[in-house]
DNA sequence: GCTACCGTTGACGTTAACGTAAACTCGGCG
DNA sequence: CGCCGAGTTTACGTTAACGTCAACGGTAGC
């Protein structure tokens, strides 16, 4: 398990990601994440590096970073609060009800972009067939 | 084919979807609708009721309103410049790549869900074992 | 010791997508 | 006539998610 151990710096993450210094610094301050320290150089974890990947992904998905933090916290629940862990299965339902929604979206819209492709190409034969006739 | 000549007002639509009138008039402020008037108040059309379900089903899809608009634009091509089709059949592609993207992560963050909530049910189910032992 | 980087902490600026409030118009009605 | 309710314009306020300096600290190399 060598790679769990690894550590990264701000600029490894940022390079990595394509994403900015400032970007990273601004989730920790809003209790994304939350890197050890070398003095004042932040030093950052495997476990950082995977909730960075689940932001982005939630960024992707028009997710607010207040949501994707909800998202972060359902993977390292408080094991012995069984009444935190009842609300944390409601949420984490509530979540997926909610993607289903969107896949649901997703779906429709593909549909639609097909057709509307479809329109295109059919226009451009049928103006290519006038123009070779 | 009478449901496609109704014309709707601002508030009937605010409510139908509820949202704020002032929302819609910032999708038109921003080139998304294009009501006619009779005098000065908004007359909204079918076409606009369903321009505005594509811009409702963006949001839910984190797209912005630039991006709906590119969406909505591929609705009603120009189609007497086959030069614009071309693009506009690329800019579709192009759009549905992403939304390739955004499915698979839709997929990965559901199955992750199912994971998080299974070990929160296991959690429980250990707690509850013990206390009736 | 000076320079070149990499990193840090403020602090202020910016864009998108509206919210909110003020002031006006207009048709209906008691 | 006076007022209400629905609609309008104009303008300023707000929140999220960073961008963009500015000023400073540590250290590796020359």
């Amino acid at each position: 398990m060598t790679s769990k151990n690894r550590t990264f710096s701000i600029s490894q993450l940022a390079e990595e990601f394509g994403i900015t210094t400032r970007a990273i610094r601004f989730y920790e301050e809003k209790g994304l994440l939350q890197p050890t320290r070398n003095g004042q150089t932040r030093i950052y974890s495997a476990a950082d590096r995977v909730k960075l990947i689940l932001i982005l992904r939630g960024k992707r998905l028009g997710l607010s970073l207040e949501e994707s933090k909800d998202i972060i916290e359902m993977y390292h629940p408080d094991q012995d609060n069984s009444q935190q862990l009842q609300t944390l299965i409601d949420k984490i339902r509530e979540k997926r009800e909610h993607l289903k929604t969107q896949l649901e979206d997703l779906r429709t819209m593909m549909r639609e972009l097909d057709e509307a492709e479809a329109r295109c190409t059919d226009a451009l034969t049928a103006m290519k067939s006038v123009t070779t006739s």
